[in-house]
DNA sequence: ATTTTATATTTGTAAGACAAATTAACTTAT
DNA sequence: ATAAGTTAATTTGTCTTACAAATATAAAAT
């Protein structure tokens, strides 16, 4: 009869170790911008082989806690994370979720309605001068008619994710981000297929404006008329495909 | 002169693999479950190393894509992700997030308050007899004197994403869950410190209660009361810390 | 027929070597 | 003395080889 006395951790060492140093950081004991042991170092101290500690040091890389630079000077540092860091880990969390729990578009377009709604009422309350003038500039950015169908995606995500800044509730923007990003695949198919540029541009400029004048309740009236003309162009697309 | 053709890529051998890979999961090209080629193989087909390839597949495997198993049926397969098994990844970015971004107690909860409602709407109007019977089974472990204060922190865990689920809305269940993982360390810490169960418990019996009769002013009310709760405490803590 | 044993496969870990990048110190030429 | 170039040292990145551990399959013994 043996008593099992050890614990033994059945995860891979290469976990242990991973875990091990995201608590350090979690609990604060690695700050922003420490500086980790060198991998020789950390080798010895956690009595396990180099390419151990690589693989412990990959994952956290992975969730994008630390950075790697060679050289004397070099070694392993501590990230600093802000919304923009992890929006895409975000994404491809938000984007998997997505793709491999059949989530309908109407799902998303509506919590995405719902939370950009709550967004713009705060940013008609509490947007800033600069607030105002990242709107103003992706909106420039979007009147161009010579700016590429990439930038003008990309200029999209930042115009949205500039009203939820507007909000002043960073907690609030760090959730509707990933909303956004979740979100995006359909708007760039839409905007690369249909092109209607014109029609969300002169949105985002009903927007901006209602935003100007603190009139929450033409920004809702706007944001449910672009999450219905999406939804709309977007089903349009699908009933394409089926014919085909 | 020199023309500079080569458009070398700048990243490490190791982190062109994993992206290589994850494109390919996002893509679809290898649906969950499917199994990888041994790690041999893939050292072969992408023309590196074993250790390098390892380093890939670790940065994949903190992100929870791929699981791995040894043995002649072992290898490395991907995951099928549901919001369970990424909650685990956002609580870790929420935390970070907050810790890292000074995020105060007052956006968390009235982001949460603002959310939550949202939830409680929905589900007044979807809830299946299924969601209630979480909702019920919950309680009763709350309401349980024998119940240790780490079960009634878990407890009180499942209670609110059941409600998240209740909304019917797999997409807002998502974001919600983000959260509740970001607000918890601190729920956890005054239910540790004071151990206000009863009160907490009340208030979940109402909520309940409200979803039941389909009554979302009411349901909403007691939330702002919860979160009201919550953040006094939160500010006594705070008082308290500060006195020492 | 059932249990045991061997065996093959695959991931996990280790050790050692060299490559590449990058900085610091040193040397040399002006 | 100053500036530029050179060398050396440090640290991560990669490769090679080897062995250990887990685990399923097939063979062999009871």
């Amino acid at each position: 009869m043996s008593l099992e006395l050890a614990p033994v951790n059945k995860s891979s060492l290469s976990k242990q170790v991973a875990d091990q140093l995201q608590e350090a950081i979690l609990e604060g004991f690695l700050k922003a911008d420490d500086r980790l042991p060198t991998e020789d170092e950390l080798a010895k101290r956690f009595q396990v082989s180099r390419p151990t500690i690589r693989e412990a040091l990959k994952r956290l890389a992975a969730k994008n806690l630390i950075r790697s630079r060679r050289g004397p000077t070099g070694g392993t540092f501590v990230n600093h994370l802000g919304a923009d860091e992890l929006s895409d880990q975000l994404a491809t969390a938000a984007t998997l979720f997505v793709s491999m729990n059949d989530i309908s578009v109407d799902e998303i377009s509506s919590t995405r309605l719902q939370l950009e709604s709550l967004c713009c009422n705060l940013a008609c309350d509490h947007r800033s001068e600069d607030d105002l003038n990242k709107l103003r500039e992706e909106l420039k950015i979007q009147l161009d008619e010579s700016t590429s169908a990439e930038e003008f995606c990309a200029s999209d995500v930042r115009f949205h994710r500039a009203i939820a800044d507007a909000s002043n509730n960073k907690m609030l923007s760090f959730v509707m981000y990933t909303l956004i990003e979740a979100l995006q695949p359909v708007a760039n198919m839409i905007t690369y297929r249909f092109r209607q540029r014109d029609i969300i541009t002169e949105q985002h400029r009903q927007l901006l404006n209602a935003i100007e004048r603190q009139d929450s309740i033409s920004a809702r009236e706007t944001l449910c008329e672009q999450v219905d003309y999406l939804n709309q162009l977007q089903k349009e697309a699908q009933a394409n495909h089926q014919r085909r």
